[in-house]
RNA sequence: GAGCCGUUAGCUCAGCAGGUAGAGCAUCUGACUUUUAAUCAGGUGGUCACAGGUUCGAUUCCUGUACGGCUCACCA
């Protein structure tokens, strides 16, 4: 990683004559008495002649630099803004302005001054001390085109996070994302746990799991694909009211919505069916909507998305009879077998019916749904821990909704009858057998749990990646996540 | 996993019917005390991703590899 071209060498070069001048490059302490923000805020009144009332300290980083001889202008750069800076060998005298002379674009500098306006009427800081906080000894990029580049942009997040402002308000909403949610579950009396993120029966969903190893237990663990079972032991155990922002692990393909580690915010609450789970969601979505937009109504890639509720609804049958020549009511399991490989899905043909319906709604309709649509009253074969429709047996109380062509969560009244549990888990054990990779392991403890009793309970689970590229505009999930998993470099 | 595209200076990018490379910014030297993509003058800077092949000669053509992007497949 030690790359030496000629820029960095000089850079080393002037570090080793600041240190011979008797300056630490690299001081332990400085105390700003204002941000960049703070100063636009409290100096909007500001006038062309400098007054000595309007005395700050700020931090920062030197982002552009424009020497005039015995004077030179800056722009500084701190975690809330830039601002211009003005340093004059006069004020500052001839020894302290030869040091500054030496100041890259790139390096933290702390100075104090006086706020006034220049005659093109821009805030600046007319400087009187300035010091160094921290010598940059890397060139940043170009100040004009920042930092373009996807790979060094991604592998690099500190240097696109220097150029690019924009990329930090992104990471700066996903957090009031959060925020909002999480605000808005503990005024409703629900309880943030945290549950293992290392398990040694890994369940939930459907997903392949990374596995590790623990060497004092001398047995094989699994990064968490989901939390649902444990917080529903959480429920059985007497929370009537759960939430766990998890970071889960799934070791599937990446693309422009998957990343092997990402954030789902699940919830379960006693006592309520999936049709109050639904409505749960609406609020919860648009009340976050409107804490980021001010409105429910935004623009995403493009595209007008109104987040008012109540959202569309529809089974996942109508949405097929909606989106498709393909009326899953009048076909039989074989005519739909055939349709679908006719509209290009693949199919083992060994798959039920419900799968085959399930395979038809991913393929052909999910991408159609662009404003907030819930899809309800999925099969039983896709669902094993949803609790079965009353009045069909082989349908189960189910609902995911979809934004923009994006599934973005998943919720169901849960399965808490222990017998039927069991037969459920019995079915994907041999679904496991016969070499499904992404089948359930059969948790025993899960289902001693259920056996105790576990109230009517309504879950969800949000992806918190999704909607935080939904609320950012932005079109890969790899631009909400700080790190996204990439190769090594070399 | 497949297809297409990309990888040239610190950054953003040109270029090459095959003859060992260019711009802007950055950087260095000099001038400049209200500039803001500062300006003016003059310099420095490259394993053209990596490895093979064709050729008198490859950054350029071909093949392979690595990494990335997009699309598809996979993804309750």
């Amino acid at each position: 990683m030690e790359e030496t071209n000629d820029l960095m060498r000089q850079r080393k070069d002037k570090l080793n004559e600041i240190r011979k001048a008797g300056i630490d490059p690299y001081p332990h302490q400085y105390a700003p008495t204002h941000t960049t923000e703070n100063i636009r805020v409290e100096f909007e009144e500001v006038t062309e002649t400098p007054d000595d009332t309007n005395r700050v300290t700020v931090a920062g980083r030197i982002m552009t630099k424009r020497d005039h001889g015995k004077s030179s202008f800056a722009n500084l750069q701190d975690s809330t803004g830039q601002i211009q800076i003005y340093v004059r060998r006069n004020d500052i005298g001839a020894e302290s302005y030869s040091v500054y002379r030496r100041f890259d674009v790139g390096d933290i500098i702390g100075l104090s001054g006086v706020v006034f306006r220049t005659r093109t009427g821009e805030l600046t800081i007319l400087a009187d001390t300035v010091e160094l906080l921290s010598k940059s000894i890397r060139p940043l990029p170009e100040k004009w085109h920042g930092l373009q580049d996807k790979q060094t942009r991604y592998r690099q997040r500190y240097a696109d996070l220097i150029m690019n402002p924009e990329v930090k308000e992104v990471f700066v909403k996903r957090t009031q994302i959060v925020q909002a949610i999480r605000n808005m579950l503990n005024e409703q009396e629900f309880i943030e746990v945290e549950t293992p993120v290392l398990q040694p029966i890994y369940g939930g969903a459907s997903a392949r799991p990374f596995t590790t190893y623990h060497n004092t237990l001398d047995q094989s663990l699994y990064l968490r694909i989901a939390n649902e079972l444990y917080l529903k032991r959480l429920i059985v155990g007497g929370f009537d009211r759960v939430y766990e922002f998890s970071r889960d692990f799934r070791n599937e393909g990446m693309d422009r919505d998957h990343n092997p580690e990402f954030t789902m915010l699940e919830l379960y609450q006693a006592y309520a069916d999936y049709l109050e789970i639904m409505e749960l969601t609406e609020n919860l979505i648009a009340k976050t909507v409107e804490n980021i937009h001010g409105t429910t109504k935004i623009s995403y890639q493009d595209q007008e998305i109104d987040f008012t509720p109540p959202w569309r609804r529809m089974t996942m049958i109508e949405s097929i009879q909606e989106h498709t020549d393909i009326d899953p009511e009048t076909l039989s399991a074989h005519e739909m077998s055939t349709k679908a490989k006719t509209a290009g899905i693949e199919l083992d043909g060994d798959e039920s019916f419900g799968e085959i319906i399930a395979e038809i709604f991913d393929a052909l309709v999910e991408s159609k749904l662009i404003q907030p649509t819930i899809i309800y009253d999925y099969p039983i074969e896709v669902s094993p821990f949803a609790k079965k429709k009353p009045e069909n047996p082989e349908l189960v109380e189910r609902f995911e909704f979809f934004i923009c062509g994006m599934e973005v969560g998943n919720a169901f009244s849960e399965l808490n009858d222990p017998i039927d549990q069991r037969q459920r888990f019995m079915e994907q054990a041999s679904n496991l057998a016969k070499g499904d990779e992404e089948a359930f392991m059969v948790d025993e403890d899960y289902l001693r749990a259920l056996e105790y009793g576990m109230p009517p309970t309504g879950g969800l689970g949000i992806g918190i990646d999704r909607l935080t590229m939904l609320l950012t505009d932005q079109y890969s999930i790899r631009d909400v996540i700080l790190f996204p998993q990439m190769r090594p470099e070399n």
